[in-house]
DNA sequence: CGGCTTTGACCAGCGC
DNA sequence: GCGCTGGTCAAAGCCG
C-alpha cells in the first residue's frame, strides 16, 4: 500500500502503461462528486447515472479555515458518506472562502490513485458504517493544503472512494496528460470532461 | 540519515 | 451534559 509514494516523476496513473489506468477494465469511475463552486448549495447537482461510467452524485463549495469545515456533503448516493468536516479553531464561525472538495467513486483494485501530486500519509481511521479503514493524506508541497481521504466503500469493496479536499497551489505537470488523454479519448466523451472538470478545480492551471 | 508510514491519543463538533 | 464520531497530531519505527 505505497501507491501514494509515486516512485515515478512522472504522474503514471493517466500516462504510464504499467500503472491502473482509469479506463481499463478494472477501474472504473463510478461516481464523481466535484465542486462547481455554485455558492454552497447544490446547484450543480446531477443525480446519479448508473449506466455511465462517471456519475456526478454531488457537489459542494465549503467555506472555513485550512482543512476545511462547516457543511458536510449532500449526497443521493445509495451509500451515505461520511464528508461531515470539522476543524478545529473553525467554531468562531469564519465563513472565509477556502476552497473546493473534489470527491470520485472509482472502482479499482489499488487503493490509493496516484493523481500526479506527492501525498503525504498522515492517518488512519476506522469509520462507521466502513470495516474498511479510512486514509488519510496531504500534499507534500510545501506550502500547499491540500488534503485528500481514501476509503474503500463499505458496500463493496471493489470500490475507492476519494475526496479531496481545497485546491493546489502549485503546478501539477499530470495537467498535461488530462489534456492528451481527452484529446485522444472520444467516445463517452462527456465524462472525460466531467472528470477533467473536477481535476481542474484542485489543479489550477499555471 | 532523511523521509515516510503507522498508530494511539487527543480534540472538536454533533446528536441525543 | 455526555458520549460518539471524525479529523489531526506526533512519537516511534521502518525503509531506501
Amino acid at each position: 500500500m505505497n501507491i501514494s509514494q509515486n516512485p515515478s516523476p512522472n504522474y503514471p496513473i493517466f500516462s504510464d502503461e504499467n500503472f491502473i489506468n482509469p479506463f481499463m477494465d478494472n477501474f472504473d469511475f463510478t461516481d464523481l462528486i466535484f465542486d462547481v463552486n455554485e455558492g454552497g448549495n447544490n446547484n450543480g447537482f446531477i443525480p446519479e447515472e448508473t449506466s455511465s461510467p462517471i456519475s456526478i452524485v454531488s457537489s459542494e463549495t465549503f467555506t472555513g479555515e485550512s482543512g476545511g469545515s462547516g457543511s458536510g456533503i449532500t449526497t443521493s448516493s445509495k451509500k451515505e458518506p461520511t464528508f461531515g468536516c470539522k476543524s478545529r479553531g473553525s467554531k468562531d464561525g469564519e465563513t472565509k472562502e477556502m476552497g473546493h472538495r473534489v470527491a470520485f467513486r472509482t472502482r479499482s483494485k489499488i487503493d490509493v490513485m496516484d493523481d500526479g501530486y506527492k501525498w503525504r500519509k498522515y492517518g488512519k481511521k476506522s469509520v462507521k458504517n466502513n470495516t474498511n479503514k479510512r486514509n488519510y493524506y496531504k500534499c507534500s508541497n510545501e506550502g500547499c493544503t491540500v488534503k485528500k481521504r481514501v476509503e474503500r466503500d463499505g458496500e463493496d469493496a471493489a470500490y475507492v472512494i476519494t475526496t479531496y479536499d481545497g485546491v493546489h497551489n502549485h503546478e501539477s505537470p499530470s495537467h498535461v496528460y488530462y489534456n492528451d488523454m481527452v484529446l485522444s479519448y472520444d467516445h463517452d466523451n462527456w465524462n472525460q470532461h466531467s472528470l477533467l472538470q473536477a481535476i481542474q478545480q484542485i489543479s489550477p492551471p499555471y
